[in-house]
DNA sequence: AAACTATATTCGTCTATACGAATATACTCC
DNA sequence: GGAGTATATTCGTATAGACGAATATAGTTT
């Protein structure tokens, strides 16, 4: 991490810092998952998490027809005060504890296609220790 | 402080973060002074501080001629969070290191004027605490 | 292979912003 | 009050980015 100035541009976004907080709460989300609970169009969702991924703050994998994205491992130790002070920061906040609420009512009633047909790549007892945390 | 969105488009400019990183340093500089120290225009440096001031991450005094910017005094805990964060990335960060350096030089020749000229409103004791944090 | 689904990319438009040069404003000192 | 200094603002230009609609791509299913 060269410069802080192009992390902080990728964070300079609210669809962004709602997107990365969802992904904080469940460890891994599809593309539609996100559109749903957000009301986000596709493009919008799939654009914001392109311009995340690039920023080095979310990794992704293929699996199926569907992109699973997740927080990026952290690098390097400022890579890791960023990801630490963000997660800090979400848990306090208003909008970010809505969207969750939103995300965890779709997985609890089986309609998240991340968690119903995907299947995550964490075990549910580490995604509960993620949102404990 | 509703949402972080702004607060990060404040900080995503290299620019910007290396002038936070000189009043980190200092507790107080005029416009002249950030100018001589990163060879930046004044219309430049001037317009970044109204960026930051505007952002609520710089207060600002008028002392005589001068302006004098300092680290903004936090307004409430996720704003003092954001401020112990920046403090902490910037310290090990090498160009911010770097313009630390010469702005330490240029005090010590006594060419600093907002040290040897509007005389800066915290005393010496406290920028060395400051400094050493 | 054709229909279908999830995601990425392109296109056109609109707004934000970074910059230097020039100018305006505010204050001081003679 | 006029010259001089420090800072702010304006103007013109160039680039980045946010958005939806439409389209392209990749993988799946029948």
């Amino acid at each position: 991490m060269k410069s802080f100035a192009p992390v902080f541009k990728a964070l300079s976004d609210d669809s962004r810092l709602r997107i990365i907080n969802l992904l904080f709460y469940s460890g891994e989300l599809c593309v539609c998952d996100i559109e749903e609970v957000m009301g986000f169009t596709q493009t919008k969702v799939s654009r914001h998490l392109a311009y995340l991924r690039k920023a080095g703050l979310v990794d992704d994998r293929k699996k199926g027809l569907w992109m699973l994205y997740s927080i990026a491992k952290p690098r390097n130790d400022g890579h890791r005060k960023v990801l630490d002070f963000l997660a800090d920061i979400l848990r306090s906040d208003a909008v970010a504890r809505k969207d969750a609420e939103r995300l965890a009512s779709r997985i609890r009633k089986g309609c998240c296609t991340t968690y119903s047909v995907v299947k995550p790549m964490l075990a549910e007892s580490e995604i509960a220790s993620l949102r404990s945390q």
